[in-house]
DNA sequence: CTGAAAGCGCTTACAG
DNA sequence: CTGAAAGCGCTTACAG
């Protein structure tokens, strides 16, 4: 392939002009720019932007980590977070690798410019030590995390309030006996995420329980069929998410169950599948956009150097058919 | 952040033997590698990936570009693909972006190892150009490209007999007129999809219609909605994927018709979308998982410079409520 | 088994 | 405005 030097040598030029011309830098006389963008063009030539990276020790890349790929949620967030980087001459790479440490710590030696997570089935370890490197980072946080680096910005979901509504509406509308659905590995102090936390807070009067491990509408369908094929002992249940909310939905309904009648439903992200879904879910409006927005923003303030500090957002209640 | 350099100096040997020891080449002593690993251990040192890649000329990553990131075929495809990739030691990258020439080259001049990519709203000459600088490419052709470089392998899907068979199906169910909704951009020779044209071929002798440009949920509704809320002169719609089929089932239930007994409707990637739907989508099933697998197996073979004859897929249809 | 040295393709002070 | 030269952090024949 051809390189830099092929297109000074065509053009009769130093290497240095060539790279002059390329960056914009203003040195190269318009005679020179001319036989050297010519000389691009016979060549197709095509900077090394490796060997651009290790040079300047920037590769212009930003990595977002996400595992739950299929979620709407994180879909929407990429896409305008990749939006915003485009405009800013940065690249956004998309990863749902986040549990192989190996495997992200090489990524990140990429010399990214900078990197966005989701904290969920991370560790806590790896965040500060790509930390450490000074690399930016910005971390969405669902779970609590005492021991992340003061060198990580974080946006935060506060879900306290959100929570104290959605348990009022449902009480409201009759529930009384309250199930959460966590997508949560465990209920560990450093594993459970705000949204469970903030369940258990605010419905820490009333009958209520928390089933964890479930993120996909297969699961929560099989798992609610499995558990209450003889008896349901519900009212209501909360989701992590509107594909949970769906499984449950289905699983109840095929159980003999009317909602919102029977059982209310509610999930979480506010996407299609609470929207189109008959009865339409209830659902917790995140707004994804926002993350994506802001984290592109953030990362580009931490890499001019400057103190990011951290945000917080405050998702709303749409309330719909199945509660 | 310390180099190679520094661990050598701290180990007391030379920068050689510690890529020696690091790649595992077996040339160093025991006691050697054991005061590289101290050395590596107490500076907390990781390979610089792009000065490995710089020199190598292979930065042992593959970018995936796949526009429909919210569609579930894509994020299983890449799910997979993720999986098998990671055991060989390689990096998927996932990119939303197709529609930006510069972006996409700029991604690919990181001297990939390989690219995938679903030939929807892209660009024949781009993807030629990049297989001409012998960068290995692998495309799911959704379009039929007659100018493709025979350096390109194709994963190729099938569409004629399904469609058949999903004609024959819906007319045995009593359809009579048929339309088929696209996501194409236009019906030109050079921008419809093979899912299109195997519709149009096999409903030739029907009474039928293409409505194109539409890839989401919420804009079929809305085109529903909006073109048929005084007549509907079709019984049933056969759709380019599952989410366009849940707007299309929920427009014409809200417009007062029934389904399946009016109208019947046919989504496609046999997604959570169609199973949970209430009535559940009639879908086409692709298999995602097999096309990722199949995407890194040729790719891999490709790098080694073997010869990948292009792949046949056949779908299934999966017949359910809504026919 | 170990080390000195060349080179991957760029950028960028520096001198002219 | 232009060019010669150093150096980013690695790998890998080559010599010992």
């Amino acid at each position: 392939m051809a390189s830099r030097k092929d297109v000074a040598e065509l053009a009769g030029v130093s290497p240095a002009s060539v790279s002059y011309y390329i960056n914009k830098n203003g040195y190269v006389s318009k005679a020179t720019g001319l036989k050297i963008e010519k000389a691009i063009r016979t060549l197709n030539y095509t900077p090394n932007q490796i060997a651009r990276s290790l040079r300047t020790r920037q590769n212009k890349q930003f990595v977002f980590f996400c595992n739950d790929i299929r979620n709407p949620f994180y879909s929407q967030l990429v896409y305008r977070a990749t939006q915003l980087a485009t405009q800013n001459d940065y690249t956004v790479l998309f990863s749902p690798v986040v549990n192989n440490e190996e495997h992200m710590k090489k990524l990140v030696s990429f010399q990214v410019s900078g990197v966005f997570a989701s904290n969920n089935h991370m560790d806590v370890n790896l965040m500060n030590e790509i930390a450490q490197r000074n690399i930016p980072i910005v971390l969405l946080r669902d779970i609590e995390w005492p021991t992340v680096s003061k060198k990580v910005s974080l946006i935060k979901v506060v879900f306290a309030s959100i929570m104290e509504k959605i348990i009022a509406h449902l009480t409201k509308e009759g529930a009384q006996r309250i199930c959460y659905v966590s997508s949560c590995v465990s209920l560990n102090q450093n594993e459970i995420d705000m949204k469970t936390k903030g369940f258990l807070a605010a419905a820490k009067d009333l009958k209520h329980a928390v089933i964890h491990n479930i993120s996909a509408t297969d699961d929560a369908y099989a798992m609610i069929k499995e558990k209450y094929a003889t008896s349901l002992d519900f009212d209501a249940f909360v989701c992590t998410n509107d594909a949970v909310a769906l499984g449950v939905l289905r699983a109840v309904e095929s159980l003999g169950y009317h909602v919102p009648s029977d059982i209310k439903i509610v999930g979480c992200d506010n996407s299609n599948i609470s929207k189109f879904s008959r009865p339409a879910l209830t659902s917790i409006d995140i707004d994804s956009e926002t993350i994506g927005r802001l984290a592109i923003e953030m990362l580009l303030k931490k890499i001019q150097g400057e103190e990011v500090p951290d945000v917080t957002i405050h998702p709303r209640l749409i309330v719909r058919a199945s509660s």
